[in-house]
RNA sequence: UCCAGCGUAGCUCAGAGGUAGAGCAAUCGGCUGUUAACCGAUUGGUCGCAGGUUCGAAUCCUGCCGCUGGAGCCA
């Protein structure tokens, strides 16, 4: 019967059929080892000369990497395999014969794996980074549907930038201006006015000339925003949600972390609740490991934020940054007017910021001003003011940057891998 | 945009004024437990592009193009 290489363990001592690609063989005169795998997982399949036909043994010996293949055989455990079962291999059928496959098992440079990433979405590494990347999808999607949010899907071709402070791609729309969204935030602020708890995830676009192990043109957010919450009940929605993804990957993706050689040490930690330091106390913190470069006022630079976060073991918060260097629509904390009610989570290991949130600005006088100050007006933004106009509430929400999350996760040193198809400062292809 | 480094065989690299090299891949052969298998043989080149210096340039110089790492910007 025909099975898939993660359900062979249903199928122990029975003979199946899989339809496979060969990804690496080695063989010898009477006995070839090809190491098959079909997307849901890898599996050694061994052919004895006396076990098959000759032409059968013959192709086993010929076959080309990234050939396709039915395998028929029968389930053994092996304690030598990684996932505890091999294939006693008693037919094999070629699909299609592939020639000169490119990625070979010896290495390879960047452009080159780049330049062929539809092909090394298939090597090992990458199919794991994929199942993980998979895994923190679905653990945010079981997370948020028992905290009681609604999925919401705001518009990616937008009239208008939610925060003004980056830069946009630009297009058509039909006779009107229109870009490409780089958060969904304002409309899903309109969202939780209609359904309390919602959630949203999809592609923003950022045209910034960003050239770091850290930045994708296009990369994937999950903005939750959450009717009569306050910041201190956001950080802990916050520390909950992270710390689910987190412990959901080391119990669902044991084999792919030990692909890639993860240290799951490190994971283990990650539980609620994170630490916190105010902006003011990390610019001490700073000049007392020695930063002079650095002062009340200014936005952290790389070094700055893995500093501070190399002094924690865990996602750490930095609240209450300037009012001056924070979104438009951010509020001020009612103790310090300077101050906004705000926090990135800096992820531990030097991987950056995965989340930026913040209380919203709830009062209409208050929005309307800062419109006046970030020179806002105009009709793109009404609908926004109007939120406060009609039944306005304490709201909070934040948005977490899939990528980063799980290059953090995965340990893996380039944002590149996170994404099936990265679109980078000069990658459009493939 | 700025700083630094690199472009040589399909891939990863060595060669630093005097005959173009290795490993892997590919092709042929050998091997019954291999794990990036191993062993033997064969094939494979516009040395990124353009100009210059020199008896002679992959090698030195200039410009351009491309890539990589970092900074800034940003999440």
């Amino acid at each position: 019967m025909k099975t898939t290489i993660a359900n062979v363990h249903k199928h122990l001592n029975e003979t199946v059929t899989i339809g496979a690609w060969l990804h690496n063989k080695r063989s010898s005169g009477k006995i070839s080892f090809l190491q098959l795998r079909d997307g849901s997982g890898f599996i050694q399949g061994v052919v004895a000369k006396a076990a098959v036909s000759e032409e059968e043994f013959e192709l086993s010996k010929e076959i080309s990497q990234e050939s396709s293949l039915y395998v028929t055989g029968t389930v053994v455990e092996d304690s030598r395999s990684p996932l505890g079962y091999e294939l006693q291999v008693t037919g094999l059928e070629l699909i299609q014969e592939a020639v000169d496959y490119p990625i070979t098992p010896k290495e390879h440079g960047t452009e080159f794996l780049m330049d062929h990433r539809h092909l090394w979405l298939r090597s090992k590494k990458q199919h794991a980074i994929m199942k993980v990347r998979n895994e923190i999808i679905r653990s945010t999607y079981e997370f948020f549907n028992n905290e009681g949010f609604v999925k919401i899907d705001p518009p990616i071709l937008t009239g208008a930038s939610a925060e003004g402070t980056t830069e946009l791609f630009h297009t058509k729309y039909f006779d009107e201006d229109a870009y490409l969204s780089q958060s969904g935030q304002l409309y899903m602020e309109a969202a939780a006015m209609a359904l309390g708890r919602v959630f949203s995830f999809g592609p923003t676009f950022r045209a910034e000339k960003s050239k770091t192990r850290r930045h994708l043109i296009e990369f994937w957010m999950i903005e939750p925003e959450m009717a009569f919450m306050d910041h201190e009940e956001s950080l802990q929605m916050q520390e909950e949600y992270v710390a689910f993804v987190v412990q959901s990957v080391l119990k669902n993706c044991q084999v792919e972390l030990d692909t890639l050689e993860r240290d799951r040490s490190q994971l283990e930690k990650i539980t609620a609740p994170f630490p916190r330091i105010t902006y003011t106390d990390a610019i001490q913190l700073l000049k007392d490991q020695g930063f002079d470069d650095i002062d009340w006022g200014d936005d952290f630079g790389a070094p700055h934020e893995t500093a501070i976060a190399e002094s924690f073991d865990k996602p750490v918060f930095i609240t209450h940054f300037p009012l001056h260097i924070k979104a438009f629509y951010m509020k001020p904390d009612p103790d310090n007017p300077d101050v906004a009610l705000c926090a990135d989570l800096i992820a531990p290991e030097g991987y950056g910021e995965i989340i930026g949130g913040s209380e919203r600005i709830d009062d209409y006088e208050l929005m309307a001003q800062r419109y006046k100050e970030h020179d806002l007006e105009g009709p793109a933004y009404q609908w926004y003011l109007q939120l406060r106009q009609y039944g306005s509430v304490p709201h909070s929400g934040f948005g977490l940057g899939l990528e980063r999350t799980v290059a953090w996760i995965t340990g893996i040193e380039h944002i590149r891998e996170t994404i099936p198809f990265p679109r980078l400062l000069n990658r459009l292809y493939p």
